[in-house]
This record gives structure tokens, sequence and C-alpha cells, in this order.
DNA sequence: TTCATACTTGCATTTTAATGCAAGTATGAC
DNA sequence: GTCATACTTGCATTAAAATGCAAGTATGAA
């Protein structure tokens, strides 16, 4: 693992070390996409956060978005997410194996 | 996934999210086991610091600690940490197809 | 028991992130 | 065009975490 990628694991983890943040994605899970309301009201959290929230997911790509009309909706990048998640564990397990 | 859940992953990813800890964990990769003044050393952080560091990441059970001597040596608990990756990765692709 | 080494913990400081209100922008309805 | 809805962004506040020094504890050696 390089330097960069600590970097880019550090990013990832941060994202996702927010229960806010984590119930969304849960929510997310459970329906095909929502938009910034829906998920404010659901989780109960305010708007503006939640748009925050969303954005910072997406940036790092575990979500994406798209409007419709005046609503943005986001998606779970479930798979993209996942991959990511077992090539650590692999990574992890690897090298443990070398000792 | 329940709110406990979320909670333990939060506290989770709130660890690895830090990339002085993460360059600690790659370090104890490559090596069997290593006490707190190698890590300290070998990746430039204050003693302290590393201290601390390597407290919270055994405490969510990332590492192992016993004690040699007047030293800590640290091993990494790969495959616990391989599997909780890949168990999320499971759910998260299994809730994906429950669209 | 005295000393040196290895590590931990207390504390103050600094850094980073989350929050929520208010103001701003974008879009569609009328 | 005006208006209402949906969302975003600026800003100040609050909260949480990282840092490093200094002081403390633990252990083995002499």
């Amino acid at each position: 693992m390089k330097k960069k990628d600590i970097e880019k694991f550090s990013t990832l983890f941060k994202v996702l070390s927010d229960s806010n943040r984590l119930s969304m994605i849960q929510h997310l899970c459970g329906c095909r996409e929502a938009n910034v309301g829906e998920i404010s009201r659901c989780c109960s959290i305010d708007l503006s956060v939640v748009s925050r929230h969303l954005s910072k997911l997406k940036n790092v790509g575990v979500l994406s978005a798209h409007k419709k009309g005046k609503e943005v909706y986001y998606d779970l990048n479930a798979s993209d997410l996942a991959k990511i998640l077992r090539e650590l564990a692999d990574e992890i397990e690897k090298t443990d194996c070398c000792r």
C-alpha cells in the first residue's frame, strides 16, 4: 500500500465514520433512491446538514446524484463500495500471510 | 443493519480514518509485530502520540498487545479486520439487490 | 535500592469537523 | 414576469480529535 492509498482510505473512512452519514447510507440501501428532503425527514436531520453530508458522500464516490426537476436524487454505489472494502480486506490478509 | 451496528461501524471507521494510524497498521502488516518505540521511529511520530493511537486501535480490536519485559508489542488482527470489512461489503450488496 | 529504559497519562493547545440558521441559487408552476 | 419549492452555501458556534511536552508508572539491570 502506497502513501497515496493511505490518504485515499483515510478520506473514505473519514466519510464513513459519521453516524448520520451511515444512517443515510442505510436509508439509501432500503430504497432505490431518495432526494434530500426525504432523507432529511426520514433521518430527522436538518436539511442543510443532510445536503452537505450527501455532497461529501458523493465526492468520495459512495453515492451518485441526478436532478429531476427541482429535486436532487441520490443513490448508493453499492457495488463500488463493496468492491473497495473487499480489496482492502484482501490486501490486509495478503500482507498478513507474508509474516 | 441496526442502530447499534451503525455505532459500531462509525467507531471502527473513525479509528481507521486517521492517516497516522493507517501508517502504523501498514507497518504492522509488514512485520510480525512491533513495539511502541519501533513504530514511533519508523513512522516518525511522537512516542506519546503513537502510544495513544495504538491504544485506540487495540480498543476496537484492530490490534492486539502483549508485554515482553519493558516493551509492549502490538500486532495486527488481520483476519478479524478483513472479516468485518467483507461482512459489511456483503451487507451493502445484499440490500442493494433488494431494490 | 538506585538507575535507565519503555511506555502511559494529564494537560493545554491546535486542528478539524459537525451543526443550524439565514441568505442565496435553481427550477417549475402560474 | 412573480411566486413557491427544493436545495446549496456562508458564516458563526460548538464539539470532537490530534498533538506534543512534561510528569507519572512499570520493568529489568546493576
